[in-house]
Formats: structure tokens, sequence, C-alpha cells
DNA sequence: TTCCCAGAAG
């Protein structure tokens, strides 16, 4: 019989103290089983006011069911190590460990992903003769699959089967295993084994089977799964709600995902963050960032850390700065801990949004750093041209003992292709096997085309792609149509157009460049079949769109767009201001009309002029003004540009397709080389 | 005593 002492409900942490006074007053303190309870009492309300209880306990009163408790209490508040080493000290007082020892010593292992001490304790379970528990075979396979050691998870699973004593959780451990161990064909095949032995499913094995379709972005999988779930009747959960939702995010059914969510009972801040980063990586910035912005008014949840790094990345991608600094400020507010990755998070952000220095910044103040907090700042001074700095950054990495990875070169090549540094990029590209053994990725070969594309050495950067030991990708034979545009180079400009379209059918961006090319050698014959085939294959031109951020607030131009008026006017006025200074337009870039009616195409309503037009009426004189642009800025804009800078005394930053455009005084930071 | 949801650089 335990102490009525111990029945009472223990809300607070005077409750504790008191009865722990009151054992001990009336001795029943020494009782190993009133001890066992009120320490399992303490952990669930104060993990340090339990260890010292522990510790002040008299060593003739510890025994094995103690140390259970208090090992098992210490991996659920997360302090892994300290269970291991209750463990030991539990052995040196020669207490044997039983059966309920080890699955929470298997579980710290999974903490801290230690595998070598997981398969100690493996090893010493078999010399128990414990390794047949059910229990401890099931935290045997988690454990084995959280260290990444999937193979003896399954030898563990399998040797159970011969038993036939396989239950519905060893089978979930089992199927999760592979998810985490990124299998997600294996995990599906698994959910099916189990069906046909007899298993049924239940709430959790489907958590792990929708994160393994949305792996595989597997939408019709996904959705049966789905409605096996309304069909089945199961409980939808936060977390298999949220499962749910991450599945068809995953699958880009961004409806059925939102759908799901909004038909949630109760959202927790994972939902919420799987939501949000669900639109982000579906490109669908706007929407990733409305709905932070409902969880942050109507919500009673606080974003944390991966909840801050997807809207970080949202605002990245729609250049979103004001935003973006509202979440850095936030996170000060907040007391978010500045972790490496949050870092990094907002570097790529401020670099992505034109802020460069507020980038820079960041790196600089960094206390510790990761590859990926340089990959990122390289990557970020190589988007805005600084090609020299990028490199310096490289060098300075190397001197810090930071080994550079494949990553580091795509954003080295890259820097070197945005600043035409061609014989710096056929040294870093022959440096990067020769000297830190890594072998070339269809993104390197990607970079080191657009380097010679770009430098005009065209047919170098054909026998480049031939030469290359995989099946070049669109993005390489792409590069070299760029360069012919520039260089106006119609033979091979129709070689690589031959090849993307083989390999990107419907990208219409290929269509566009080849017309221009042939239209920048008045081939006209030439325009029209271009035409003629896009009609015929049905692919339809990206409209341009750009948009410019005034106190704060995006305004959105899409080509041809009349809808600010007043910005026209403006338009007017400055086009003459412009050709007062010397500027003409250049017509050599004319966009073929797909049909008629698209009246829009024509170089003078192009987004980005619209979009500056608006920003030099709204702003004051001397105001920066950034312009976002979703294709590539065309050359009569540049040159546009260059004059609006000098004439209107502005610094105009343009980000487009694939960089930043700085005009200051009558030119660009690219120097004209883009 | 065992199984489950969100996550960065190109």
């Amino acid at each position: 019989m335990l102490s009525p002492l111990l029945e009472r409900r223990i809300s607070t942490f005077k409750d504790l103290q008191q009865i722990h006074a009151q054992l001990i007053t009336t001795g029943l303190i020494h009782h190993p089983p009133h001890l066992t309870k009120l320490l399992s009492h303490t952990l669930s309300n104060s993990l340090s006011y339990a260890c010292t209880l522990f510790k002040h306990t008299h060593p003739q009163h510890y025994n094995t069911i103690l140390y259970n408790t208090i090992i098992r209490g210490l991996v659920d508040h997360n302090s892994p190590e300290h269970a291991i080493l209750s463990y030991v000290e539990m052995l040196l007082q020669e207490l044997l460990p039983d059966r309920f020892t080890y699955p929470s010593l298997l579980k710290a292992c999974a903490q801290l992903l230690a595998l070598n001490v997981g398969k100690a304790l493996h090893g010493q379970a078999v010399r128990f003769g414990l390794d047949c528990d059910l229990y401890i075979e099931t935290t045997l396979i988690t454990m084995y699959a959280a260290c990444g050691d999937v193979n003896s998870a399954r030898e563990v699973f399998d040797r159970m089967g011969d038993q036939k004593t396989r239950n519905l959780v060893v089978w979930t451990s089992m199927i999760s295993g592979y998810v985490k161990n990124q299998s997600p064909r294996e995990a599906l095949a698994l959910v099916s084994e189990m069906e046909r032995q007899g298993q049924v499913p239940d709430e959790v094995t489907m958590v792990s089977a929708l994160s393994a379709c949305g792996d595989l972005k597997d939408l019709s999988c996904g959705k049966k799964l789905h409605l096996h779930i309304e069909r089945s009747k199961m409980k939808v959960c936060v977390v298999l709600g949220t499962a749910i939702v991450d599945m068809y995010a995953k699958c880009g059914d961004l409806k059925s995902a939102r759908q799901v969510f909004d038909a949630m009972h109760e959202r927790n801040v994972v939902a919420w963050s799987a939501m949000i980063s669900g639109y982000a990586r579906n490109n669908r910035s706007g929407e990733a960032i409305k709905t932070f912005d409902k969880m942050v008014r109507e919500s009673d949840q606080k974003p944390n850390e991966v909840t801050i790094m997807a809207v970080l990345s949202a605002c990245a991608q729609s250049g979103n700065s004001t935003l973006g600094s509202w979440v850095d400020s936030y996170i000060h507010k907040a007391r978010l801990s500045r972790t490496i990755n949050l870092q990094n998070t907002l570097m790529d952000m401020y670099a992505k949004c034109g802020r460069i220095d507020n980038a820079r910044q960041i790196f600089n103040y960094m206390p510790e750093k990761d590859i990926v907090s340089w990959n990122t700042m390289i990557a970020g001074l190589a988007l805005h041209g600084l090609g020299e700095q990028a490199l310096a950054l490289f060098s300075q990495m190397q001197s810090q003992g930071v080994r550079p990875d494949d990553i580091t070169f795509i954003g080295v090549l890259s820097a070197c292709s945005h600043a035409g540094l061609v014989e710096e990029g056929r040294r870093l590209y022959a440096d990067m096997t020769a000297k830190h053994g890594i072998e070339p990725k269809l993104e390197h070969y990607g970079c080191m085309v657009d380097i010679l594309s770009r430098a005009g050495l065209l047919p170098e950067a054909e026998e480049f792609i031939e030469a290359m030991p995989m099946e070049p990708n669109g993005a390489a034979w792409g590069a070299l149509l760029s360069g012919c545009r520039v260089h106006n180079n119609v033979e091979i400009a129709e070689r690589a157009a031959k090849h993307l379209m083989r390999i990107e059918p419907n990208n219409d961006g290929i269509y566009v460049l080849l017309s221009n090319i042939f239209a920048g050698r008045k081939q006209w014959e030439e325009v029209k079949k271009v035409r003629i085939l896009m009609h015929e294959r049905g692919i339809r031109k990206t409209p341009g769109c750009s948009s410019v951020i005034v106190d704060g607030i995006f305004h959105e131009f899409i080509v041809g767009d009349h809808s600010h008026p007043e910005s026209e006017d403006v338009y007017d006025y400055v086009i003459q201001r412009l050709r007062l200074a010397g500027y003409v337009a250049d017509t050599s870039e004319v966009v073929l009309n797909i049909d008629e009616e698209e009246k829009g195409d024509s170089v003078s309503q192009h987004s980005e002029k619209m979009a500056v037009c608006f920003g030099l009426m709204k702003t004051k004189p001397g105001d920066e003004l950034l312009i976002m642009k979703n294709l590539r800025m065309c050359g009569d804009c540049h040159s546009a540009f260059k004059y609006i800078s000098k004439v209107f005394a502005r610094v105009i930053v343009v980000r487009d397709r694939s960089r930043f455009h700085r005009f200051v005084d009558g030119s660009c930071s690219c120097r004209d080389y883009w």
C-alpha cells in the first residue's frame, strides 16, 4: 500500500515540497516505492527538483526501478546525455538493468544520434537476454533508423517476424524508419505488406505513409490515403491533419492543403508552419506571407524558428524586404535564439531583396559560421555582380580552414559568370576537381557554359556541352542560347534551341529568345516561323511582370498594364526627358506577338518601365528605387534605366530573373555584361 | 515502457 499522501493530486511545485517534507517526517521516504512515486510526480513538474531528490536519496534505497524512473524522466526532458550517465552510474552501483531500462536508453541514443552507444546497448540487451522483448525491439528499430542505420533496423524487424510478434507499433516504427532515411518507396511497400499480413494501419501509421507520399510527390497515392482516413473515420488530430496538409503541399496541391488546414479543429505552430512553408516552397510567396500574417494576428500560436525561416524564404522570393526587416526585429522581440540557420536565412533574404550590405553585416557579425553561411554570402555577392568580393570571400574561407563543397563552387562560378571573369572561372573549375576532389555536377557544367557563352566563346561553350559526361540539362543549353542572343550567333542558337525544345518543350523562354535572335538579324521570316511553331504547340509567352516597393507597399505592373493611368503621363514625360539626354528606343528585341490582340508587347510598355515611372512619381527625389522583375530585363529597358539614373539622379536597383542590376549615374553595376 | 507533423545555401 502506498501512502495516501501520494494519491493526492499534485499540481504545484509547492505541493511537491510539502509532500516531500511529510514523507521525510513520516520516514516513508526510506520506502523505495514511495520514493519512486514521488520521483515520477516530481519529474512531471520539475526536472531539477527531481534530480536533487534523486541525488539526496540514500544509496541503500537505490534500485533498478528508481533508476528507470530517473532515466526515463531525463529522456523525456531532452537530457539524453544525463540519461546515459545515470545508466553508467546504475551499473557502477551493481544494479542490473531490466526490460524497462532499455527503451529509454535507446531513445536517448536516437536523440543523440549515437549509433555506437546504441549498438553497445543492443549488445548488452542480448547478453542480458532482453533482446526478445517487444518494447526493446521496437525502440531498437527506432534507434537504428534515427541514427541512419536503416539496415540494422530492418534486421531487428525481420528477426521479429520469425516469432510472429510484430504488432502495429512495430510495423509503424519500421515504416517511419524508412521515411526518416529517405526511402519513401520502401515505406509505402511496407504499408501494403502489413495490410497483406492482416495488420490494419492506424492514425500513427498514416502520418508516416502520408509523409512518404509527400517525399515522392505522389499525389494520387496521397489522395488515396486521405480518402482512406475519411472512410475509416480515423480521428484527425493536429498531427495527422498537419501530415495531410504537408502531403498536399509537397505534391503541389495547395488548394487541397488549404482546405484541410482550414477544416482543422486545432492548429499548432507546426500546422501553421507546414502551411506557410508549403506556399513558400511552391513559389506562392504572397499566400505564404498572408498566412503568416493571419497566424500572427488571429491565432494564439507564436511563430518559432521554423515558421520564421519559411516566411523569410517567402520574403526572399518576392523581394519583400519590408516584411523581412519586420521579421528580423520580431526575432529580437520574441527573443528567438539566433541560430546559425536562422542567420543564414536572414542573410539570404537580405541578399535576395537587394540589401547586400545588410547581408554582409549579418555575415561579418556571426559569432559562428557554417559552410552554408559562407555559401550563402558568396552566392549573394555573385547575384549582385560583385565577383571580386565573392572570390575574395572564397579565399578567406579557405584561409580559415573551411573546406569548400560543391555548392560553394556553384557560387564562385556564378560570380565569375556575372562579373565576366572568364580566366578565373576556368581556373576555379579546374581546381575544383584537381585540388578539392569535387566532381562537377550538372550545375557546375551549367555555370561554365554560362561563363563561356556570356564571354562570346560560343563554339567553345558548345564543345564543352558536347563533352559533358552526362546528358546536358536545359540550363546548359539555355545558357548557350542566351549567349547566342547577346553575341548574335544564329547557327549555334538554332542547334541549342533544338536541344532545348526536346528537353523543355513547354518552356516559352526558348521561343522568345530564338525569335529575338532572328529579329536581331532582321530575319523576319524566321521570326514568323517561330511564332507559328509556338502557336501550334499552344505555348504562350509568360507576361513580363514587375513590382516596385513604395513606402513598404508592393505595386505590381504587368506588361501593357493600364491600371495605373497616372503613371502613363509620367511615362511620357520621362521618355521625353530621356530623349533629350540622348536615349533612343532600341526595338531590335521585337518580342513576338502570339495573337494580334496582345498589343502590349512593345518595348515601350515593358512592365519595368511602368514600375520605374510609378516609383519616380511616388517617391521623394533622391530615394533609391527597388524593382523586381519576373523575366530578364531587355536591352532597351537596361539602356533606359541607365539614362533615368542619370537624368533623375536616382539609384535604381533591379532584380531580374538572373541577377541584380544597380543603376547609378548613367551606368549599371553589371557593366552591361549580363 | 514502444510508433507520428513543419525546416536553409544552388
